[in-house]
DNA sequence: AAATATACTGAACACTGTTCAAATTTTGAA
DNA sequence: TTCAAAATTTGAACAGTGTTCAGTATATTT
């Protein structure tokens, strides 16, 4: 018919075919990220596996390769999803707070409220290794760079108004990453603090220490 | 004979017996702590099995359980052992520092050292889940205990030489357990920051505006 | 309708942990 | 030293993993 089609090897309607494949694919890897989003929130990521999974998504466990490379792979596709879901969480239970270290204060401990709730979506994103195709991509920086977006307007608010110095703000924000990182990872896997009421005391001693004497 | 033995339920020689039988059994959990210490740290925690371990002990694998609950049991044997070599490495490196912060610096960047030289270990002490059986008795404690271990005589000294306050020491022990445990989790899980120069950057910059304003 | 292309599936293989009955070794009394 | 009893070691077996691949079934095009 006409040259365009040639040269892209294509004929006739075949683009919206093209395009209704492309739909179908999605949908069916959407089936299999719903499936292994719901594991991951219910049992936790040690029920994680192909043939859970496939069944979950009702195909057979050997059609999950024909969308994904493994499990890990797909399990670390959940991770966006999880992440709109703990931004609303956090941006819910922070909405009340005055602008400022108040609000910064609001934003961490619903940050931490919302892993413990899912220990294992804390696992997903800090503990579980990334598969070599998941190391390729930005999937660890934007698991890492994901507390910083949380805090981001904030620290600018703080930074702009002079309340404190980019300097002193790359500083904090890296030790409220740590600290916190390391905080869940001891309450989660090693029971430290003993119980939750401890670990939120804990939690809020570190934070108001670390913003404490910002202005310097 | 005597009367002890009887009440003992013991008689002639059986003592004898009973330290041999005691001597034995301990030595050959030793063959099977030491190879599942060599596989630790040579090819990590994914690669110890109850059969790569067994092998490795010269025995079959099913002898194992003779021994040891299960193979996590057998690992979290090995928590003691490394904190001692981990604790060598830590005072060695440490020694030629002055007393005080300065040496409280080159403890917790001996600690990160040893664990960025060990990723395995770090896993085991942080990282991997306690079975049940080890949840029971102070393994948890232990671990989450040794880094406080390691700065005690630190803390100690700057606290009677009015350096730092009980409170404050308390406080800046839990921030630095918590940041340290997190500054490793993200480096050798998440690679960031990418490569050990900004690693060793990011943890000073942490260590020093942890120590900074400490008398307060 | 027939041929072709695409998608799906279960068998098979190599691992994992764990149990248990059988085989082996050690032991101690005769 | 012999031999039966006790203790220890062992591999088969089972239920799980992940992964591959040839064959089946479905869909599409001719």
């Amino acid at each position: 018919m006409n040259s365009v089609q040639y040269i892209c090897g294509i004929v006739k309607g075949e683009w919206f075919i093209m395009k209704n494949k492309a739909l179908q694919e999605q949908r069916i890897r959407g089936y299999f990220i719903e499936a292994t989003k719901e594991i991951l929130k219910s049992e936790g990521l040690k029920s994680v596996s192909v043939r859970n999974i496939a069944e979950k998504a009702g195909y057979s466990f050997a059609t999950l390769y024909n969308y994904f490379k493994d499990a890990k792979d797909l399990v670390f596709l959940c991770v966006q999803d999880f992440q709109t879901e703990c931004t609303e969480h956090v941006t819910a239970r922070s909405a009340k707070a005055a602008r400022g270290e108040k609000k910064l204060r609001a934003i961490l401990l619903a940050y931490l409220e919302y892993f413990v709730q899912y220990p294992g979506i804390f696992e997903l994103f800090y503990v579980e290794k990334l598969s070599d195709l998941n190391k390729q991509p930005a999937t660890a920086p934007l698991i890492t760079g994901f507390l910083d977006k949380l805090c981001e307007e904030e620290w600018k608010y703080l930074i702009t108004g002079k309340t404190v110095s980019t300097a002193m703000a790359a500083n904090k924000k890296a030790a409220l990453l740590y600290g916190l990182s390391g905080l869940l990872l001891l309450y989660i896997n090693r029971q430290m603090p003993a119980g939750y009421p401890a670990f939120l005391k804990a939690a809020t001693t570190f934070i108001d220490g670390q913003l404490k004497d910002m202005n310097a």
